[in-house]
DNA sequence: CAGAAGCTATACAAAATTGCATATATGAAA
DNA sequence: TTTCATATATGCAATTTTGTATAGCTTCTG
């Protein structure tokens, strides 16, 4: 234990983490294996903890590395937003933002608007993280989200922008082998496709819907966007975005009745980003695309 | 624009925005005054913005700078959380932890809960910070706080210890000068002690009780403590925790059923300190004293 | 108005960090 | 088993960063 941590033995330390081995991380950090070696070692004894024992192949990270790591992952996250914020200063809308979504919605609903919004604004730079995961804004992993849950943060700008339908769908070669059920009873013998492993969501849409569990579906997968290529491939009924569904005529409903979710859906910021122009204008253009898109009856009825 | 900024720097950003100067902040840095202004002048190149406009006396913030600070400040926490988890790193209930707490919690109530503490654990470091502004613990501000409001983040672990009756106070020797009001009508009359800035605690109070407003306050200052050491000293009436003037017999209770508030009290902490022990350690003790402190009946009937 | 006390900026030497070349060890595959 | 690929560690030279000393500027004060 020394005076301070160095700061940029932290991003080595990072870099360590990530890819396993001093030489993984020299080659990603653009320095050489040598020096980040040593950065390891100085903040090993900066902070008088050993922070990976030395394996045959690699590096291996001791429990107190895996304790410190987010702490180092917010810093460099922070920096990035630091980043993101110099390149827009001055005047105009310019310089980055950085949007999570989940992929769905990252892969199929927002490129359209951002280009638009890009058409506007052509000094505007997108970043677009497409994950499931819920980002936290608060450690400025992103600067805006699109996220299908109500945000329990405080410090954080919110607009709800409506429900994503969602329902049953299966594409219609499928249905023509295998004649659509009538009753939610009937799905037991179709192929159904669904998640791999349980979300919080899962947990909440099976009070709804008990047939929809995991010993039920034939075909697993937790990323929504191969969920949605199954469904396009004729693999099976699967649950879909209504709106989303409604753009592909191949796609039919199936049970509508008896399936029928709704997601409230909401676009997030962090508030220190209001008095920043690249941010509200994307804030709120994806407020007013998102309303439009999700006003859209989706399913005919 | 370059390809990538120093995290070094922002130290000395970060100094030179606390001090004002290269030459402050490099004595307050441990470095010298070239180091701290080369370290300014590659930061500017490496963002491609100017920080700060040389001023006769000194460096005057740009907007710029005033944008940035917040996330090199978050930095900072960072690192200096990062410091904290490592030092308690490794077996037993050792390392420092940083309590964020009101002034009057922190000068009157804690201080022989931590002494306890520290004597059941001797290793244990505590930084005391003594603030009525709500610190970010989700920025690791502090590793714990003591609020008198209810969490509203989520990522929190929080436990509700009771509720802080407050009431209206007077010392023995005030009152033998003045007699004590009978009446909330009466108290006009009176040299009241109250808070100089509004916040959002004094307008939920004003709520409750219309003639506890600023224009009644002959005497005003935004710190707690010293509201107490003006009681003490005789000087009026003002608001103070029952539990705390129980212990002080010179203080006598005035319009003891007229005026009556409660607190709800919370000690919060971040979500990824469970697995720390030194601060589930601290948690769960100053749970247990505050609790305790709490359920005194404060105020004799 | 002179001079002291701040400050920043720069030349040059000292110290530190870094990269290069290379030695060495280990696991996988021929 | 040998060989190859990949890994970490280290000596040494090149580069970069830092500190020292100093010059120049502005403000405040007597």
């Amino acid at each position: 234990m020394k005076e301070e941590v160095g700061w940029e033995l932290l991003r080595s330390f990072l870099g360590v983490m990530q890819h396993g081995s001093l030489s993984g991380a020299a080659r990603a950090l653009g320095i050489t294996q040598p020096t980040v070696g040593r950065h390891v070692h100085a903040l090993e004894r900066s902070l008088g903890l050993t922070l990976f024992t030395r394996s045959r192949t690699g590096l291996l990270p001791t429990e107190g590395a895996l304790e410190l790591h987010p702490y180092a992952a917010g810093m460099r996250s922070t920096a990035e937003a630091l980043r993101r914020a110099a390149s827009s200063l001055g005047s105009g809308v310019r310089g980055t933002v950085r949007i999570s979504a989940s992929e769905v919605m990252g892969m199929e609903v927002l490129p359209p608007m951002l280009t638009s919004l890009r058409q506007s604004h052509g000094e505007l730079r997108i970043e677009l993280v497409m994950t499931n995961r819920v980002q936290d804004l608060l450690q400025r992993e992103a600067d805006i989200a699109v996220r299908m849950a109500a945000p329990r943060q405080e410090a954080l700008v919110a607009r709800h922008v409506g429900a994503a339908v969602v329902g049953l769908y299966a594409h219609r070669e499928y249905l023509a082998r295998h004649p659509a059920p009538q009753s939610p009873a009937e799905l037991q013998r179709h192929a159904l496709i669904g998640f791999d492993t349980d979300t919080p969501f899962l947990r909440s849409a099976r009070r709804a819907f008990p047939q929809w569990n995991r010993a039920a579906f034939a075909m697993r997968t937790d990323s929504d966007v191969g969920q949605m290529a199954l469904l396009r491939a004729g693999c099976g009924i699967g649950a879909c975005q209504a709106a989303l569904a409604s753009r592909d005529p191949n796609l039919i409903r199936v049970l509508p009745r008896a399936f029928r979710y709704e997601l409230d859906t909401w676009v997030t910021m962090h508030e220190d980003l209001r008095s920043s122009s690249r941010c509200t204008v994307t804030f709120h253009h994806l407020v007013r695309e998102l309303t439009a898109y999700l006003s859209v009856r989706g399913a005919r009825p």
